[in-house]
DNA sequence: TCAATATAATTGACATATCAATTATATTTG
DNA sequence: CAAATATAATTGATATGTCAATTATATTGA
């Protein structure tokens, strides 16, 4: 079996891709905002549009587990982005509220955000994004259908 | 500022392409192997092509910082896939080769990645992969390029 | 030569990832 | 209604990610 090393595939590309533009967005908020991760700043943003979201919705949208984002949010908590209260609908689930502090953060952030994405995508068309998101989505979808089997 | 939310960017794409495709590959591998991740069978891969690779020119290849390769190496010393000895031409490097059970994994092993290659990619023609793949590129240069800015 | 610098690997501290088990509350159904 | 089931969140255990500091050894250059 003449397998190709891993750092030879389509796969290394896309994870090499995801993990600069990580490390580089993370740098310029870093220069701004201490003690903000990319993560949590996604976790500010999605709150901020859509403020009923469960932990677990969250979660989801941010690519994490449930044990991860209830320690994400602990650490949030301590740190004051955010408050937890409690959700008397539905006793199991908590209601996540922006602090003050967090939302000075949802000021500063999406420029550098903007920003961001901008600088990452300079030069590429929106040809080029389109059919990179139907490549990419073709893939994924080959993936989770498989899953199943 | 209108900023779209993260999940509807490219980069939401992007990470939740990888992360399905690891999700994916990394049930495909427990069925058969217990107690193998990913990215300990990567790691194998590479050294059984490249025997002389130090911990930390896998990192790279795999990803991960030195200090993350040292604790991976550990467990996989721990668990008995590798075996660490001095190196007397540089001692501040290690010789790590692979022991025997390390060697059924890579018998094991070559298959299934195949498999978890194929399958993902079904459907995607050459000339989308390589699409793909110098789109993707061009992300990764201007992140790297504006970093040093 | 030997002092300064560079490199490979480790360690500590803390955050996150993952899986399985658990708790508390809601919902469904016999 | 009560028992069974489902859901949201937490917790424990272990692995990994990240940063900064440290150790041990090599290399460089005055």
């Amino acid at each position: 079996m003449n397998l190709p090393l891993p750092s030879e595939t389509i796969f290394h590309v896309i994870e090499s891709t995801i993990k600069e533009y990580r490390k580089f967005a993370q740098k310029n908020i870093s220069e701004q905002i201490q003690d903000m991760t990319i993560d949590q700043g996604l976790v500010l943003l999605f709150l901020n549009k859509h403020p009923d979201l469960t932990q677990k919705e969250i979660a989801e949208l941010v690519f994490k587990d449930n044990a991860s984002m209830t320690r994400m949010i602990n650490t949030m908590v301590q740190k004051k982005y955010l408050k937890r209260s409690m959700n008397p609908e539905d006793r199991r689930r908590y209601k996540i509220e922006i602090t003050d502090k967090g939302k000075e953060v949802l000021e500063t952030l999406p420029p550098i955000i903007h920003h961001n994405r901008n600088s990452s995508l300079k030069g590429i068309t929106k040809n080029e994004l389109n059919q990179l998101e139907i490549i990419l989505n073709k893939i994924k979808t080959n993936c989770t259908k498989n899953m199943i089997l």
